[in-house]
RNA sequence: GGGAAUGUAGUUCAGUGGUAGAACGCUACGUUGACAUCGUAGAGGUCGCAAGUUCAAUUCUUGCCAUUCCCA
């Protein structure tokens, strides 16, 4: 007979997850007969904290997970972080640095200590920031890429594809950061529209007195030309074909080509060639067989290819130094100002330089055929469907994969070379060592590859490796692979999905998942992207230290929609913290009733409306949220799930049980109480993977633990209670509809609404007038109804409209007439319109003879109900100006 | 340049070939032993613009305009 208290979430969130971890709440329950669930973490970074994008990823994942896990799924989430190797490197490089010390300086073996102490001691803390969110993670399978297991899975997999040609050696034009001084992929390379300038340079022709003018945007890759070329149908230079000019001020000689790359659009319709430097430049060298000279360092200075007061001189610096002297010497003929795209390094945010370099390259577009011909065959599907276009557009165009970094953390290739060169590609040097061996019949040096491997290429193993491979023996493997679903964020889509496609694909034979679902980016409530330049990034954590994390998941999932941006406002989750306290307090409402004092939940029949309306109700909603989840619509089960809380059970069914609680008649007391009982452990049921934590908490002092031998987070649905029948529960729908009615005609006659009015139903039908009497506790509670009949009623007498039906209400002598006619005057009009509207329709015979007959039907009943309407708003009308 | 998404109430968004929906906000009123983090009632829309298909278009098609994203 007691209040539970106000709701805190910060007295109970921490104290719930902790009760979870300790007892193993999230690992599988194993289970022969059905079927599984599986998911893996996409691995944030382990330099990463938790934002939001992490919130909506990982509350998607977590309602999944709980919702199938209280299916009675065996249910996997399987979680981890990357080792992300240039970003952490960057990280424990910059500690080290303000304590004086360089990477250098310490030597590899030393520095990758350092990194791991750092890992030890900081890098768990976007996995301590998950589960404040509440994520039901297998936290005793918790991964990280560069663990023993899955470095064994690195390699092994190197060596298979090294073995089948798949992965391979190569000298190549690469995207280049000078500051890291490594290899990065195209992925890792981000275009940027920025200003710059366009420069026109003049090339003394050779043995002939005149010059040609190229364009540039970089001068200083001037050095390493080996052509000028000129589209073939540029009459301009047809003649110059063939002819050479000298590079100005290194004054190397140089050929004139004619090749369609040269757009004679573009600046002076002569372009310089550099193959060395320009991706673009290099397909032109390969077709016309010219040279490649590389001008720069692996720092981005000028190296001894360039004029000798040039050499080791930063690129850009020497751009500055030429564009003085081409002037002064009468080289230069005019400075555009232009914008166009530049590459950055995503991680530096230096300009990326394009240089020939030996690197290690994964064939991807082989790879690839597969993981097309798969999503083709829909064994992967994704949600939004439109998705896959992009998938397609990316692998139909997909490039060699450089995998190779000149870093030090990360996974060293496992590749050894010997004095002389050669290859020798095995899982360790004992290994090497005995292939060389039998290879050369003699011992040899063998050195091991310095580089390490692209943090990708681990994270592309890991829907698998996580799950034991190469061992192909584990439970696990076997058990959940391939995973359900795997939840992403869209601009993922080419760096997981794809490559974990191909890679799942060639080591399992099969898909690493059966559904991909996409989800939007996390904006701010004026749609702009989150940024801390902006400074307008809302921190998850503040979010749940003010709110609740039960507030946060809600919110993030109830604006999932697909194909649109979260856009996260604080009022939102203002607003499901609201929520929560009302499904707090309708179970407090529970407690003052003795409704948890109860043994066990039992009843067979169920004879009251308003009890079978909401048994019936539950069943709908708890339906319709199962679907919506099966089909990833979120939005559509946080809408459901909310309205059938609030304004189903709440707004109706609570004060439908307020007086059947006070009825005289104790079986319906009881079955009020078994109805209340059993519909609140549904409700937590539905909603505990919405809101874990107070839907845990409210399990706990409620009795259910004890009740139901579970904890929420393990509890298994039950069947739906079915009724013989819910022949009852659709006199619910009239009362409902004659409350509401009957409030708004008391607001409008500017009836106080406190005020126990008498109204008559005699007008009514039978069937209607029975319904009523058979509901009297009910509708005179909620409706404010003294009799209903007025006999012996002094006050005056109005006719009303409730629910299409004529009744007669008394009222007093303050009620506003005037306003009320006003108001049923202008409805008059409505229903006027509406009638001639349907009478046209009617009349038309192409409607008739074409439209199907159930909506002819429709609009006949349509126009029926309104003329009756319309009568009896004009008779209503006449009775009120009678009474004025 | 290639591709994709989005335009519906003041705001954020659902939805549908046949009567336009929710939440928040706004206005008025407070009445019940769960709840003022609440309740009740209400106002608010040419469904971006134009054409086409159709008996019927907010919904399908095309074009345009606007906003945004990805790739080059």
């Amino acid at each position: 007979m007691s209040k539970l208290g106000s709701y805190n979430h910060k007295k109970i969130e921490d104290r719930i997850y902790k009760y979870w971890e300790k007892k193993g709440c999230f690992k599988p329950k194993k289970n022969k007969n059905k079927k599984y669930f599986s998911i893996v973490i996409p691995p944030p970074n382990v330099t990463g904290s938790l934002h939001m994008g992490h919130a909506l990823n990982n509350s998607i994942q977590d309602l999944l997970i709980r919702f199938n896990r209280n299916k009675g799924l065996e249910t996997l989430w399987q979680p981890g972080t990357d080792h992300a190797g240039i970003a952490t490197q960057l990280v424990v490089e910059k500690q080290l640095l303000s304590t004086g010390v360089s990477r250098k300086d310490l030597g590899r073996e030393k520095f990758l200590k350092e990194v791991w102490k750092w890992k030890n001691k900081s890098g768990g803390i976007i996995t301590d920031q998950l589960k404040k969110l509440g994520t039901s993670c297998d936290w005793s399978r918790d991964r990280f890429t560069m663990d023993e297991g899955l470095s064994r899975a690195v390699i092994k997999a190197f060596v298979d594809l090294h073995a089948k040609k798949l992965i391979y050696k190569d000298l190549k034009l690469t995207n280049w950061d000078t500051e890291l001084q490594t290899a990065i992929s195209d992925l890792e390379v981000i275009q940027k529209e920025t200003k710059g300038k366009l420069y026109y340079i003049k090339y003394k022709l050779v043995n002939i007195n005149n010059y040609i003018v190229i364009a540039t945007t970089r001068p200083e890759t001037m050095f390493g030309d080996t052509a000028i070329a000129v589209h073939p149908n540029d009459g301009r230079f047809s003649e110059l074909i063939g002819k050479e000019v000298t590079i100005p001020i290194s004054n190397r000689k140089i050929k004139i080509i004619s090749d369609e790359y040269a757009d004679p659009e573009q600046g002076s319709g002569a372009v310089k060639i550099t193959p060395a430097h320009d991706f673009n430049d290099y397909l032109v060298g390969k077709r016309n067989k010219l040279n490649l000279i590389n001008i720069f360092n692996k720092n981005g200075t000028l190296n001894k290819n360039a004029p000798r007061d040039y050499i080791n001189i930063d690129r850009l610096e020497a751009r500055k130094k030429l564009i003085v002297e081409l002037e002064q010497k009468n080289y230069l003929e005019k400075i555009e100002d232009i914008k166009h795209t530049v590459p950055f390094g995503d991680r530096t945010n230096s300009i990326i330089e394009p240089l020939l370099t030996e690197q290690w390259f994964v064939d991807a577009k082989k790879l690839a055929e597969e993981a097309i011909k798969q999503v083709r065959k829909k064994n992967t599907n994704f949600f939004p469907d439109n998705w896959k276009k992009t998938y397609f557009q990316w692998m139909e165009n997909i490039e060699p994969w450089c995998i190779s970094r000149q870093i030090w953390w990360g996974h060293q290739i496992p590749a050894w070379y010997t004095e002389d060169g050669k290859i020798i590609v095995a899982e360790n040097v004992k290994e090497a060592k005995k292939i060389a061996k039998k290879k050369f019949k003699k011992e040899v040096i063998l050195t091991q590859d310095p580089d390490v491997l692209d943090t990708w290429f681990s994270s592309a193993l890991w829907p698998f490796a996580t799950l034991g491979w190469p061992n192909s023996r584990s439970y696990e493997l076997k058990r959940f692979y391939k995973t359900t679903v795997l939840v992403t964020g869209f601009d993922i889509i080419f760096f997981w999905v794809a490559r974990m496609m191909m890679m799942g694909i060639y080591f399992m034979k099969e898909v690493p998942f059966e559904h991909v679902y996409v989800h939007a980016l996390v904006r701010d409530e004026k749609g702009q992207k989150m940024s801390k330049s902006k400074g307008n990034v809302i921190d998850p954590l503040t979010i749940i230290n003010e709110f609740g994390a039960d507030a946060l998941r809600f919110t993030l999932i109830s604006m999932s929609s697909p194909g649109r941006d979260v856009k996260l406002s604080i009022d939102r989750v203002k607003g499901y913290r609201n929520f929560i306290t009302k499904i707090w307090n309708s179970f407090s409402y529970c407690n003052m009733n003795n409704i948890f004092k109860t043994k066990k939940i039992k009843f067979k029949n169920v004879n009251n409306p308003a009890n079978q309306w909401i048994i019936k109700t539950l069943n709908l909603y708890k339906n319709k949220i199962e679907k919506n989840i099966n089909d990833y619509r979120f939005d559509e089960a946080a809408k459901n799930i909310y309205l059938y809380i609030w304004n189903y059970f709440c707004d109706w069914y609570i004060e439908f049980s307020k007086p059947l609680l006070n009825a005289s008649n104790k079986q319906t007391i009881e079955e009020t109480k078994n109805t209340l009982l059993y519909v609140q452990r549904e409700n937590l049921s539905i909603l505990h993977a919405f809101i874990p934590f107070v839907t845990e908490e409210l399990w706990k002092l409620n009795n259910f633990r004890k009740l139901e031998k579970t904890d929420l987070v393990n509890f298994n649905f039950k069947k739906d209670h079915k009724l013989k029948n819910f022949k009852n529960a659709k006199d619910v729908d009239f009362i409902i509809n004659f409350i509401t009615d009957l409030r708004s005609i008391k607001a409008k006659l500017n009836i106080s609404p406190g005020n126990f009015v008498d109204l008559s139903v005699k007008e009514l039908s039978k069937k209607n007038q029975k319904i009523i009497y058979n509901n009297e506790l009910i509708i005179k509670k909620l409706g404010r109804i003294k009799n209903f009949n007025l006999h012996g009623v002094k006050s005056k007498i109005v006719k009303v409209i409730l629910s299409n039906n004529k009744i007669s209400i008394s009222f007093g002598n303050d009620v506003d007439l005037d306003k009320q006619i006003l108001v049923l005057n202008k409805k008059l009009v409505i229903l006027q319109n509406q009638i001639n509207n349907s009478k046209n329709k009617l009349k038309n015979d192409n409607f008739i003879k074409k439209a199907p007959k159930n909506i002819i039907n429709q609009e006949k009943d349509l126009l029926e109900n309104n003329k009756n309407e319309y009568k009896n708003l004009s008779e209503i009308i006449n009775s009120l100006n009678e009474s004025r």
